[in-house]
DNA sequence: TAGATTGTTAATCGATTAACAATC
DNA sequence: TAGATTGTTAATCGATTAACAATC
């Protein structure tokens, strides 16, 4: 028997952070497969589906145990629930958003969050416009209240949604107020201690990738 | 004289992704630069704010040509002009979004797209209330006039912010409609032509990685 | 059994880093 | 000139792919 739970075969070496994003993929893949019907799957077939060789997929999920039955494959189910613990996602996260304006006020409202494991527990923000208001059962609090309310609610990670200007500050007072990690999505790089991880997503940096496709086009290989 | 305006040394192989995503990282890097009065930088500086070695900054930039100046490093400006041009952000980009939810609303109202070129000219829904409202100047239409729209607007880039179950098809009125690339937030893997690029943000999968990293705290290296 | 598919090792490929002559 | 910094080549490192024995 090889496969099913068997963590034995645990890392030495820490997964490269290209690993960990695949994994991602995997999980919501297999989602969708099991909301499909699907019982079990494939490296083969789930590799066809994102674009990657099955011998990859093989190997990114080596990194973390054997989960697969040779002859057969993945149980769909199964594996989720093993992807799900390794990213951490068997647990509830309590996220915490700085920042409501436009950008804050959807990432609030956005579902996706919670359907994964993450829910948005609290919103911070400095303008008076905004301070007491609800938005999606969630009352905007001033900044000031950021180390309070983070120990209150057990909340490690912070989403960043204030202007480029005001992020490297409010990063600081999350820092100082003992978040474990942070979504950044100002325009700006975070200068942080090693300690907490960043995750940057910069929306007009997407679209600069596109354009230079674009621009470049028909990358005929 | 080594450096500016200087092509000649134009890549023979295409460049691989990441050095295209860390351009953008310098360009926005510069910007900062120039705000704060700097003149020059060098790959040191550069590298040393964006967490990268003064080696890959030279090797990233040299994929598209010569920039610098020995004993002096890069003219913040003119590497700005230069960076744009390689990215195709020299000229204005008019893009539509389909999806006028939550994040589509977010996305219409986002002063960043702008900063860097991007014009969100068009907006698309299927659901009769939204339709004909209008978001920052844009009215809302429905997703037959996408066709219509995208030729008579010269819209190239297409933005997907809809409910997953619907992304697919919507990607696919956008290619049937001749869209040249397509940012995705919708949390499923496109199938496409691979004539058209495509960039996936999925805010759930950026959140994973970071309850992957506290989880596995102290990546101590 | 024959067919399918895993986990893993070895081979290949590509990307990053170090080093240094050339230049200002 | 001495000091700084580039562009580029060679060396290192890491990640991807191919191949295959083991397994169901």
């Amino acid at each position: 028997m090889t496969g099913s739970g068997n963590k034995s075969a645990a890392a030495s070496s820490p997964p490269p952070k290209a690993v960990v994003g695949r994994l991602s993929l995997y999980l919501r893949e297999l989602q969708h497969l099991l909301r499909d019907g699907h019982e079990t799957t494939s490296s083969t077939q789930l590799g066809r589906r994102l674009g990657v060789t099955d011998a990859q997929v093989r190997k990114d999920l080596a990194y973390f145990g054997q989960f697969g039955y040779p002859g057969i494959g993945y149980r769909c189910e199964e594996l989720v629930t093993q992807i799900k613990a390794i990213l951490g996602t068997n647990q509830e996260w309590p996220v915490a958003i700085v920042g409501v304006g436009n950008l804050g006020q959807a990432l609030l409202g956005y579902h996706g969050f919670r359907r994964q494991g993450f829910r948005v527990e609290a919103a911070f923000d400095i303008s008076p416009d905004r301070i007491g208001k609800t938005f999606e059962g969630i009352v905007v609090q001033h900044l000031e209240e950021i180390p309070i309310t983070l120990a209150e609610k057990k909340i490690r990670i912070g989403i960043i949604a204030v202007p480029g200007h005001a992020a490297q500050k409010v990063a600081n007072q999350l820092v100082s107020s003992g978040i474990a990690a942070i979504l950044n999505f100002s325009p700006v790089t975070l200068s942080l201690p090693e300690t907490v991880p960043v995750v940057g997503v910069d929306l007009a940096i997407e679209l600069e990738q596109l354009s230079f496709a674009v621009v470049n086009q028909a990358p005929n290989t």
